[in-house]
DNA sequence: CCACATACAACAATCGATTGCAATGGCATT
DNA sequence: AATGCCATTGCAATCGATTGTTGTATGTGG
């Protein structure tokens, strides 16, 4: 058994420079720059200094060291919450775009601060952004946030948002054509025969919003009645119910589901599936996101490819230029249809 | 269409207290306990500078706060990847306890700082607990770190770590009992009368091999031969790969799988349906973890439960506690069967 | 032997807050 | 009028680094 006695004692421990550089003979000066192997001190005091901090496991105090520069290196990961106080961070795509942003900003030698806001004072982005602990912020969706997110962006620059760009807007977005990938999902339902459309989410942020738009362009130039809109939380535990019950109710009133995503149209898949309803025989399901799952779920998911380690990266790289000062437009990916076995 | 120019020109910006003291004619310390909400200062001088710091959108720095006072209210999620390179955060099992964790934290005031380590240098560990950014440090999942766990463990203490206890360890974890689930899997299997038993994973990480020998427990208990282990790699690009090859080469050599995670499952219920394999009919394969989606998949995911809420909650807690000093014990819970339709 | 460049290290200001202690002024008490 | 108390506010040290400026040997060339 290994107990805490076996090891060799640590040496003291240090805690700042200062002790360190009384332990050197030099002044703490020298000891930071000598731990920052800047050349301007002697090799071998360098070497010496270095050696010693090794020794004692020192390492200089990132928060002072980061007031002192003015540099963070700490950017902000930022999901609003606005429209749906109960949905949090285990949302899929809010996951899968946070990993792929993590691995860009980690390669760069950035942190990540995550937030997950509930936004209730009206300054909560102010509050973010003028912490002093970020040296840029990352919004994943728009939420119902529109304005507080235009308000900030008329002065605070290093900001870069997942989601939809209205003409006019000041803040910087990445994404995808939301209503354009709607009306290839509605196509998507057309060209199987469906008639009686349906879109399965929440209207209310405006990336879903867009989304629902597309479907009712692809209904319209068909031909068909407006596309019923059916609501449900985003949050994962009474999302489900939520599915259920529209799925109970609309019975043969629908006879294809453009979700608002793929976790919604799983859902949606699942409940059919409970009440005997086969898909895509008796009903087509599109997704939205093309998660990395959709192409494992059985039957898989005909979807919307959001392309999210793209967006990611685009993201990221936006965010850099902007840190650097330049004013990066707004980026619009084009949406793709997925074609798998639900639609 | 909306301009900048549109909006009121906003007061020139104010930088820190100083200028703020200089404004309303104070010294910064009296603005400092004007923000603070002191009662110590006066009433109407409180609100005075109170008034006159929204008016111009100051917000104290708190990276110079935290700096002075000692205590950064940010705790630090470090997830390590040392036995699998190219995974990353994406993995639903993390961004499930994240979502979780990050609930809990952000309920009590605390940032979540997210690192995905790839521990290179030995001394990662030492230097997140030692950035001075950091009050706490949550990891999830021990990966091939034990050694470098333990070794910080002994001088560190706000850390709390999701995995396995070994008798005698130094530090404190949060999980369930991993063997005890293997084997609850293997038992499953076995009723259901499989008995060319496989783990599908790779055991390297403490966890995942204690899960293996519970299946082995489990097998040797019903007088089965030693469940073969096959190999796949973590991250989700690579993994679906692997596990279609190991499909497609282990035939009718194996009639019931225990995949190490719910998402390992759902790729092999994927593979064996490509291949017309038909669970739980001819084969039974079991998940562990419980993920929400294991609920949804079709067919639904029997597997083991993790109950990550209520670890999310725990690891909270017991961080909490040793923020506070105290020296919490490593906690394990019981794991559970759930029964759905995969085996 | 003096002037001067070079190399190195010390000194001290700075980043932007917080907070213990001292100082001030007004008021009541004796 | 002198004293003490209270409510405020100011002063200055402090958190732990970084970095421009200054100072001091040492070595080189004339």
């Amino acid at each position: 058994m290994l107990l805490m006695s076996d090891f060799p004692p640590a040496p003291a421990r240090i805690r700042n420079i200062a002790e360190l550089a009384r332990l050197a003979g030099v002044s703490t000066g020298t000891v930071s720059r000598a731990l920052a192997d800047k050349s301007l001190v002697n090799k071998d005091t360098r070497e010496r200094i270095q050696a010693l901090a090794r020794a004692h496991g020192f390492r200089p105090n990132q928060m002072a060291r980061r007031l002192r520069v003015q540099e963070t290196r700490v950017i902000g990961v930022v999901v609003p919450l606005g429209h749906e106080q109960r949905q949090h961070l285990s949302d899929p795509f809010f996951m899968a775009i946070l990993g792929h942003l993590a691995d860009a900003l980690t390669e760069s030698g950035y942190d990540i601060m995550l937030s997950r806001v509930i936004p209730d004072a009206d300054d909560w982005l102010e509050r973010i952004v003028d912490s002093g602990m970020l040296d840029g912020v990352l919004l994943i969706g728009q939420s119902n946030q529109f304005e507080a997110i235009e308000r900030v962006a008329q002065w605070y620059r290093p900001m870069v948002v997942w989601g939809s760009h209205r003409p006019g807007q000041i803040h910087c977005t990445v994404g995808v054509d939301n209503r354009k990938g709607g009306q290839l999902a509605g196509e998507c339902l057309i060209a199987a025969g469906r008639k009686r459309l349906a879109f399965l989410g929440e209207a209310i942020a405006p990336e879903l919003k867009d989304r629902y738009d597309g479907l009712c362009d692809a209904a319209a130039a068909a031909g068909l009645p407006v596309p019923l809109k059916l609501d449900t939380h985003l949050a994962s535990d009474v999302m489900a119910e939520d599915i259920a019950a529209h799925i109970e109710r609309i019975g043969a009133e629908v006879d294809g589901i453009a979700a608002a995503s793929d976790l919604i149209a799983m859902h949606a898949v699942r409940a059919l599936a409970d009440r005997g309803i086969s898909v895509p025989h008796a009903i087509s399901v599109t997704g939205f996101d093309d998660l990395p799952l959709a192409e494992q779920t059985i039957p898989r998911l005909t979807t919307i490819s959001q392309s999210i380690p793209a967006g990611a990266r685009a993201m990221v790289a936006a965010l850099f230029e902007r840190i650097g000062g330049a004013d990066t437009p707004s980026l619009e990916m084009s949406a793709q249809l997925i074609r798998r076995d639900t639609a």
